[in-house]
DNA sequence: ATAAACCCTAAAGCTTACTTCAGGGTCAAG
DNA sequence: CTTGACCCTGAAGTAAGCTTTAGGGTTTAT
């Protein structure tokens, strides 16, 4: 039952004083209690609440709808399909991260590929198809 | 011949004109020769050489690797094979930047499949998992 | 000659997620 | 009673890649 200090909760969170402080800042952890000397006094539950921000970091949401999904779970009228669009739109949005991912890697490899790595950096093909246009969109000849 | 002025070859490289004097400053593009009237003019090379930036830049290099690169160009004991280590290198972390967003889908979906997003917010699966521990690693039981 | 469209500079602002700095109090140990 | 570990605040700095703002010249067409 004794409150834990910043960075107590720090430590059992696995993030930095700092880091406790900038959330506090941005909203996302509530403000906590004091002592009779100003120190921040926290609960088991701020762990479990700082936890949760770095879970839902962790798949990939920023903060900011980190702060919305914690709204949520006070609003009466939210309701889990909200959560459950949240989520998809955040599935959507890494898809459209993963093709631009996947794409980058196949163009970068069509050029790697053509380089022996041998010789002067004149004749590069790597750096010949960067300057030149061609290379893109698997031309057909 | 005629040379073409900043607004010109921003459109023939389909970027913004701030954008050309950005990577002026950045030292991506060399300064060019100046009108009576201070007016920038560029050559035909300058559209290549801001083509090549914007073709580095989709497969994922970064301005100052770009730099790199272009500054490669010009040593003259600079090999092939110091440009195809530096692709190897950007594909090995656009393979990490896939692994972890990978994870995050993976994560995330196996949450929102849990999710019948019928209800109030307050049994949600989704948030419970993320304030709970469970869900990660796929846990055995 | 005047208005639209373009050009110039330096400097500040934007985004996200923090970190660092500057300047000080507080607490436990020895 | 002093040292070191910890805590406090507010403000500024960092990364990347631009964009915007503020204040003004130039060119071109009508
Ligand atoms: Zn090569
Ligand atoms: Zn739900
Ligand atoms: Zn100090
Ligand atoms: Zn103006």
């Amino acid at each position: 039952m004794k409150p834990l200090s910043i960075g107590q909760l720090a430590k059992a969170a696995g993030v930095s004083v700092e880091t406790v402080r900038f959330y506090e800042r941005k909203g996302l952890l509530p403000k906590p209690r004091r002592s009779a000397s100003g120190y921040r006094q926290y609960s088991e539950e701020s762990v479990r609440r700082l936890r949760f921000v770095q879970r839902a970091k962790d798949v990939g949401f920023t903060l900011g709808e980190i702060g919305e999904l914690l709204a949520l779970r006070t609003e009466p009228n939210a309701s889990c399909a909200d959560v459950r669009a949240r989520a998809a739109t955040k599935i959507a949005l890494i898809d459209e991260k993963l093709t631009a991912l996947s794409r980058m890697k196949r163009a970068l490899g069509q050029l790697a590929e053509r380089c022996t790595g041998e010789g002067p950096v004149s004749g590069c093909p790597i750096l010949d198809a960067l300057e030149t246009d061609e290379g893109k969109h698997d031309a057909n000849s």
